[in-house]
DNA sequence: GTATGGATCTTCT
DNA sequence: GAAGATCCATACA
């Protein structure tokens, strides 16, 4: 079932735990998220914190669009607008688990081993062909879709502090799946 | 297996 | 001019 607006106009928490078992689908390539993190205009860790600039201006925007921008120069990162228009926060994909595409995954990737394809944010969106053009677009009619999973996901989702940020990292606002072997870091 | 540094570019100071 | 929500190759144990 594809998640509409009022799934991502909720508090950014609630969205980032809901969306671990989702599937996110982009041009029939198409993976189980495994893990998230959220991030809210509240704390430093998050580009919206300081303010709408030209940059951050998606992050202020409807909610269920998606938020693509560049990392460390060279890799696009995937996030989800959530909350109502006016906040800016968003719900980072950082690993997903490969369904379907799997030997396209493979020749853009390069690399062998399934749980090489997607186990990171930087890894997702080269192994899904996102591109940062993407921005703004969609999650619900756009070229990007996030749905619910077609089979319920028993596996438990565990909280833990986020990754790779300097700011706010006490906050445990990192959610996955236990145990999966396709996160970007075991936990 | 862990540790380190380079690639590369947008954003803000 | 510095930092950053990362990944990979390389070096060493």
């Amino acid at each position: 079932m594809r998640l509409g607006p009022e799934f991502y106009d909720r508090p950014v928490l609630e969205v980032a735990r809901d969306l671990v078992g989702c599937v996110v689908e982009h041009r029939g390539l198409s993976g189980t998220i495994v893990e998230t993190e959220a991030y809210h205009e509240s704390e430093p860790a998050c580009h919206a914190f300081v303010g709408i600039t030209q940059r951050t201006r998606t992050l202020f925007e409807q909610p269920g669009l998606a938020y693509v921008y560049r990392s460390y120069g060279i890799h696009a990162l995937l996030n989800a607008v959530c909350e109502p228009a006016g906040v800016g926060a968003a719900v980072l994909i950082r690993a997903l688990e490969p369904l379907s595409g799997i030997e396209e995954m493979r020749e853009r990737r390069g690399r062998t081993h399934e749980r090489e394809l997607c186990s990171g944010p930087g890894k997702l969106t080269q192994a899904l062909g996102v591109e940062l053009s993407e921005n703004g677009t969609s999650l619900m009619d756009g070229p990007v879709v996030i749905r619910s999973a077609e089979f319920s996901c028993p596996s438990q989702i565990v909280s833990s502090t986020r990754i790779g940020i300097t700011k706010a990292i006490d906050l445990r606002w990192r959610f996955c799946s236990e145990g999966s072997p396709h996160l970007s870091r075991p936990g």
